[in-house]
RNA sequence: GCCCGAGUGGCGAAACCGGCAGACGCAACGGACUUAAAAUCCGUUUCCCGGCAACGGGAGUGUGGGUUCAAGUCCCACCUCGGGCACCA
């Protein structure tokens, strides 16, 4: 048969039509099998995909279809986190409702997805924006509110006067709002709703463990910092007239070195201990958005008039309010030893605060001026009866002091705090309280959910969420006493939707419960989970706490969402991210119109590995689509030759060695690194030896070759290999066909090139069979016609065989 | 400042356990096919030196040292780039 030209749009658009159909990727519970669970993160459906989604999907792709190939009953599933504030721009910006905007962008992203060949089981898509998916939000807000693992507190935010309404800290630019440049961001406070995160802090810790096998360290390190556990101790100091601070350290071996007391600026006892002609300068700190930005920020403060008593030591030291002190860690108040800590000793020489050393170098005195802080451990002087002390040591006294005497202990603190969840906007999900005169806070009852999203607002981006001037909306009967009540407004973070959106996929359309345990039993942990390293924080913490909720409500077994995860790298264009402003954006749609999907698809997977970033480069695309115009060719105008007759010679040995040898390569690279880069590569030089040998091929070699190659190609370019397994007679789909099976024999080199060195230097090469001793192969080296000249006069010192590899003589 | 990661041809990269550096692809160049071009097929392509040539010699994986018969790979110091964290008391 001759070959036929390869057309890259006709093959594929006539198996997206039969990929259309729901049967094709469906999973179900199967206890015959394995299960592999898949996943990718899910798009914010923004309007297109970028190339960062392309490559992100390609490579889960890939995995899934490889995971069914090998036997294993595969999930795959994919959604859309639909919620958040584009919608609300495009709103403004193009009057369009949102919801409309957002189903519209879903539909052709949907459609980009489908056209590139993505295995999705769309029967469980899930779009966070719908009812049907945030009533459990609000379900799961009160599980936790009659928890206590939700609750309201005030907190200082970030307000735009101009704007009148709270920003997200991603929208405060320079200490200014990112819609009024000029205009600077204060701190207010406002009643806010809180999950209590802080509730986990050990748990999110401790179950790291249980990661470390499955997940890259610097994300689990990322983590750990993130969390921030710290051991030290709490010290109540006096306020001499009244009152009380307490401080926190992590060093109370230093204590008796304190010599002032500084509070935060925001700590509540701030503003009653400062004098009323500094009030301004409190505010002034307070407000300054400098502090959002600690490099440029210089320490400054101010004596508040009063004092506090150490109570170690009785000593009284001045109380100060310091702009670098944080009211968000700790106790807000900390004990300035500028002694031993640098950012204490700097702001006490600034402003002329006594320095007291207490601790010594273990190989050295104290010393009499201090010049710079000694931040490290030591051993204890001057303190007392714990003078003499190596600092840990004198801690633990200290501490059990502390305790004894009932102003003070050991503390732990994290720097992990609550998760403040309410936004002051409109797309989003409500949060189901009601707020009443008489009742308070009123939590809407169950089966009143959902609060649904009113579709009819004003969205003006101005003031508070526009659900507060939707009549419909806020006025309500209160649950409890029916009286006239107002709803609540704000609606909550959208990360609380991808926090637990893939147990959803396992029972989307449940309407009695977010899922039934039972098949999240089967399903969970994800074996995998795919997706970009800038998550490694927020949503990947959010997810892991929201997992650990859920297993306290006794709904779920597993204690961590996903047992691996793989972060990959960014896609680049010139050596920068792409980006609407930069103007190097590559649109998948154009790559492939012009090349196709399975050109798009190897080459985001061939440019670079995986976690790699990846620079996209257009003419290095054209290669992929070379080579797969090389397969198709070679395939189509073999096909006839299968049945042929023939005495297997030479080329079929030669095709089928290289065969079983690419197949090793390919199957190493999806059990191990996924470095499709380099699976690839073996491909396109299987077919290069096949180019070579192709003449003297016979039909004994030929339908092995041919079944096997489609077979290896189907994660990788699948409309490539489905279009090709049904041009060699077979019925499909080709990604359910089971993976080829290795032949060692096969595969196996007739004999073995040794590389013959002589003080390391590569002089020769000689052929020898499989397992020719080591003796054999230094006589051989010797003797080599190449070799021996070379020794003539010269001494061996030494010989080192590696049988099957490599020979060294060491000669003087 | 601290903690990771990376640095290999003109370019993207490969070398997975210390054993032939540069697989594979891009670009470039040469040849075949063609009236011509594109496409395709076959070659060459790390650099330097010698040779008409097959070939031979030398250098070479950011820099400097070290370990080893053997180092891109291990150790020490440094440089550059990327990422994360950063008054966390």
């Amino acid at each position: 048969m001759p070959e036929k030209t390869y057309d890259p749009n006709a093959i594929e658009l006539k198996w997206a039509a039969r990929w259309e159909d729901p049967a094709l990727y469906q999973a179900s519970a199967d206890a015959t099998r394995p299960k592999y669970y898949v996943l990718e993160m899910l798009p914010y459906p923004s309007g297109r995909l970028h190339m960062g989604h392309v490559r992100n999907y390609s490579i889960g792709d890939a995995l899934a279809r490889y995971m069914w190939m090998r036997g294993y009953n595969v999930l795959h599933p994919m959604g859309w986190d639909a919620f958040g504030l584009p919608a609300e721009n495009a709103a403004l910006k193009n009057n369009r409702q949102p919801r409309e905007w957002t189903l519209s962008n879903i539909e052709h992203m949907k459609k980009q997805m489908k056209r590139l060949g993505f295995s999705y089981d769309w029967a469980r898509e899930v779009a966070t924006c719908e009812p049907e998916y945030y009533r459990w939000n609000q379900w799961f807000f009160l599980k936790m509110l009659e928890k206590d693992l939700a609750y309201r507190k005030d907190s200082l935010v970030n307000w735009c006067p101009e704007c009148a309404t709270v920003l997200a800290n991603e929208q405060v630019v320079e200490g200014c709002c990112w819609r009024h440049e000029q205009t600077p961001v204060e701190q207010r406070a406002l009643e806010q709703w809180f999950l209590r995160t802080t509730a986990y802090s050990d748990a999110l810790l401790d179950e790291i463990k249980q990661l470390e096998a499955g997940w890259p360290e610097r994300v689990l390190t990322m983590q750990r910092n993130w969390i921030g556990r710290s051991e030290g101790s709490e010290v109540d100091f006096e306020v001499e007239g009244g009152g009380t601070l307490r401080v926190f350290t992590t060093r109370i071996d230093t204590i008796f070195g304190a010599t002032c007391v500084i509070l935060a600026p925001e700590h509540p006892m701030a503003a009653a201990l400062v004098r009323a002609e500094d009030k301004a300068r409190l505010k002034s700190i307070i407000d300054d958005p400098g502090r959002k930005d600690p490099k440029q920020l210089d320490k400054e403060g101010f004596f508040t008039g009063h004092y506090a008593i150490n109570p170690f030591n009785g000593r009284m030291v001045p109380i100060w309010i310091g702009n670098f002190v944080l009211m968000g860690y700790g106790t807000g108040t900390i004990m300035a030893v500028p002694a031993h800590d640098e950012r204490d000793f700097e702001f006490c020489t600034k402003y002329g605060i006594e320095v007291r050393p207490v601790v010594r170098p273990v190989d050295d005195i104290l010393p009499l001026v201090v010049g710079s802080a000694f931040p490290d451990e030591g051993i204890v002087e001057s303190s007392g009866p714990f003078s003499g002390l190596p600092s840990a040591e004198a801690r633990r006294q200290m501490n059990a002091m502390a305790a004894e005497k009932g102003f003070g202990k050991s503390a732990i603190t994290y720097r992990l705090k609550d998760w403040g969840i309410s936004r002051q906007r409109y797309w989003g999900t409500p949060i189901p309280v009601v707020h009443c005169k008489a009742c308070g806070i009123v939590p809407v009852p169950e089966s009143e959910l959902p609060v649904r999203l009113p579709l009819d607002v004003q969205i003006t981006g101005a003031g508070d969420s526009p659900l507060a001037s939707h009549a419909g909306f806020v006025n309500t009967p209160c649950p409890r006493c029916q009286a006239p009540a107002r709803r609540e407004t704000d609606t909550m973070d959208t990360f609380i939707d991808s926090s637990w959106y893939f147990y959803r996929y396992c029972d989307n359309t449940n309407s009695g419960a977010p899922f039934e345990s039972s098949r999240i039993a089967y399903w969970f942990p994800i074996d995998q989970y795919i997706g970009g390293v800038e998550h490694a924080i927020l949503h990947l913490i959010y997810s892991r706490f929201w997992t650990k909720v859920m297993r306290d409500l006794g709904l779920i077994s597993n204690a961590e969402p996903a047992r691996n995860l793989f972060t990959q790298g960014m896609v680049l264009k010139d050596g920068a991210k792409m980006s609407k402003s930069l103007g190097n954006l590559v649109d998948p749609d154009e790559i492939v119109a012009r090349f196709g999907a399975d050109t798009c698809r190897l080459y985001t997977l061939f440019a670079a590995p995986p976690e790699k970033d990846m620079d996209w480069n257009d003419s290095s695309v054209e290669g992929q689509s070379r080579f797969l115009g090389r397969v198709y060719r070679f395939v189509t105008r073999n096909v006839d030759r299968r049945g042929v007759a023939g005495e297997p010679g030479a080329a079929d040995r030669r095709a089928l060695r290289k065969l079983h040898q690419t197949l090793k390569k390919i199957t190493g690279d999806f059990d191990g690194r996924w470095h499709f880069n380099t699976s690839i590569a073996a491909l396109m030089e299987l077919v290069n030896e096949l180019y070579l040998v192709e003449g003297e091929m016979t039909g004994s070699s030929m339908g092995s070759v041919l079944n096997t190659l489609v077979l290896m190609l189907a994660p990788l370019a699948p409309y490539m290999a489905e279009e090709l397994w049904e041009e060699l007679g077979h019925q499909g789909p080709v990604f359910r066909q089971a993976w080829p099976v290795f032949d060692e024999d096969l595969a196996r080199e007739d004999e073995a090139e040794v590389v013959v060195q002589i003080n390391g230097k590569v002089r020769a090469r000689i052929l020898a069979a499989h397992g020719t001793p080591g003796e054999i192969l230094e006589s051989m080296a010797l003797e080599d016609a190449k070799v021996a000249p070379q020794l003539e006069g010269r001494q061996v010192m030494k010989v080192i065989v590696v049988p099957g590899k490599l020979v060294n003589i060491v000669i003087r």
